[in-house]
DNA sequence: GATGAATGAGCGTTCATTCAT
DNA sequence: AATGAATGAACGCTCATTCAT
């Protein structure tokens, strides 16, 4: 009956979540209900039921998808053995990737994994963090120590900035829009490591 | 009686604005109660009720105040006449100074404003988000023809980085921390105008 | 292919109907999900739908088998013409043992067939406790006309006494336990008619 | 306004609980809906969340507050120190007495105790029945050792008898009636204590 | 100005039931 | 016979809001 068969449930319960996650993107979780997805997707509320035990094991699925996924990523950069400017580069194409394809769940990972973070079910969300910070000040320090960046700045101060800026793009960026992820990578790159007036 | 009484309506109001902004900046507007504000505030929820019209109404009450005070600012910056350069460090300083003295109100713009702009009653939202990007643009886009900023980066990407970078700082900034929003406004400038990487 | 699979359908459907008792009893019938039943019997709560028109349905088979049964048994009692004592005996005796094999649906009929005889299709509850008050009040004023019984107690009140105490120890009592129903309606017996002091 | 001013709040909250109480023995605890206890009270079901915490904690209020004064009355039954069948007599009128003061409460203990005492916040429960068996098996053990009651019944089977016949009393007693609960207390003892056949 | 009690709409969730396969 | 997916009504509960006192 149906050309893709074999994994229906599969693929139902995929396209269910990534439903839910354009919503909780574009309302916040806490302000999407539970009927507003199951419109979105086609049935009745109850019915989403079948497939989640809560909207709360939605968003969770949601973001350690995400996640799972970004650290695949960046454990490959990180374990690459790159220079200082290169890791960086690296790992900010990869997150602008990650954008690309996962833009929903980095939206909502931006607005609401302070507060989730705080639940034990949620608290893989501070690991994360936790790692995250650890990856770029390490990054930014050995840099700083091989002379590859400038030992005048806060590297805290740096690492904060170049953090934000990157989440912060999933809530204006648009898959198949003018610029591509690796595109908008080499322009935030260049304007963060070699500024934005010009070098003589 | 409790401790944010003043001694007069004006002032009782301003201190039950300024417990409603911090609940509503750290939980988000959806997710706050009356209750929970009423509570901070050492009243019941329905006592609010004579001081305001409605929850949302303390919503605007609190953006609009903010965005006020931030465009006397940002008006007297831009009617300065100063060099791109000059205006974009004095933009951003300002923007950490308004980051400082009202927190809680630069991150619930943040994080409510895409969505909130939609309704009537916040339409000024939109209206500021355009003379924002609009402020910013044309300063850049003067820079570049005066050959103060680089003319090999998209303007409109740089735009969005910056006011998102300096925005979304007011959820990690606290007032009174080891840096003051002069500083901070520094070391993000020289990030931003100078690169990470040194000028040899 | 499991445990409760007969070799016909008149068969899986008895054995349906004692998994779906064991549930009701247990927790009540309100309480019992049709799911439950369905996962204690191994198959899907759909399919519980290809035997029974409805959850109310298989209560309602439940407890008429069980009330068949149970007046066939006083049925021979009452029409053997035997004395008032040797009839209470023969009715207490009875009932103990249709707890001994019935015990779910002797449970569930002290429960719920209070509330359930108020429906049009559980109106023979009400007509069953008709006719069981009326056998044994019969009964004890046969049995104090001829002074086999206390002409000093009121007879009703001895009824409702005996009724609920031999129906609720279905709520307690196990099959296979150290007392046989014989032997726990000869205990009981001895103390409904004898009383608890010795007599002299 | 109303004469009986001054715990207003009190006798609301009481008033209610005495609803709940009634619809609870009813119908069953869960087959209850929130709104049928308000519509029984005359608010409306989300009303009765400025009284009460939750559907559970209104149960147990009134299984708590009901246990309560039943130790209380059972304390100085057990401390007075009487001899075993006037010990026996005395449990057994106090029982009684609660079921007029307390039927629903009495009605919902007994048919909802047993899975009840299995959650955490109803583990007291479980305690009472323990505390309960004793009080009654002592007394019967005692009883025999004196010669006051007979030694050839199971002491435990009594026990179940006599703790079953008068809690089950809450299913059909109606404060009121005919008969004063002391004297269904005396009826109820002299048959237990001295048999429904005639002593000769 | 503030309280206490209520309203009513809507929320996340459950569950008996249906039905195409 | 049984499954998987869905329905739709109802449930316990929350919360912004109202209003007599």
């Amino acid at each position: 009956m149906n050309a893709i068969t074999g994994n229906d449930g599969v693929e139902r319960r995929a396209a269910l979540l990534a439903t839910a996650a354009e919503v909780f993107a574009a309302r916040g979780y806490n302000a999407t209900t539970v009927r507003r997805i199951a419109d979105d997707a086609g049935l009745l509320a109850g019915s989403l039921y079948y497939h989640f035990d809560s909207k709360e094991s939605m968003l969770d699925e949601i973001l350690s998808a995400f996640l799972d996924e970004l650290w695949a990523g960046y454990g490959t950069v990180l374990a690459a053995g790159l220079g200082p400017r290169e890791t960086i580069e690296a790992l900010v194409t990869q997150s602008f990737r990650q954008i690309d394809r996962h833009g929903p769940a980095v939206a909502i990972y931006q607005r609401e994994s302070r507060h989730l973070s705080a639940q034990p079910r949620f608290a893989y969300l501070a690991d994360t963090r936790l790692k995250f910070e650890n990856a770029w000040l390490r990054t930014l320090e050995r840099g700083v120590a091989e002379r590859a960046f400038r030992a005048d700045l806060d590297v805290r101060l740096v690492y904060r900035f170049v953090r934000d800026t990157v989440w912060v793009a999933a809530s204006w960026y648009r898959p198949g829009g003018v610029h591509s992820p690796e595109e908008i990578a080499r322009q935030y790159l260049s304007m963060v490591l070699e500024g934005i007036t010009p070098r003589t």
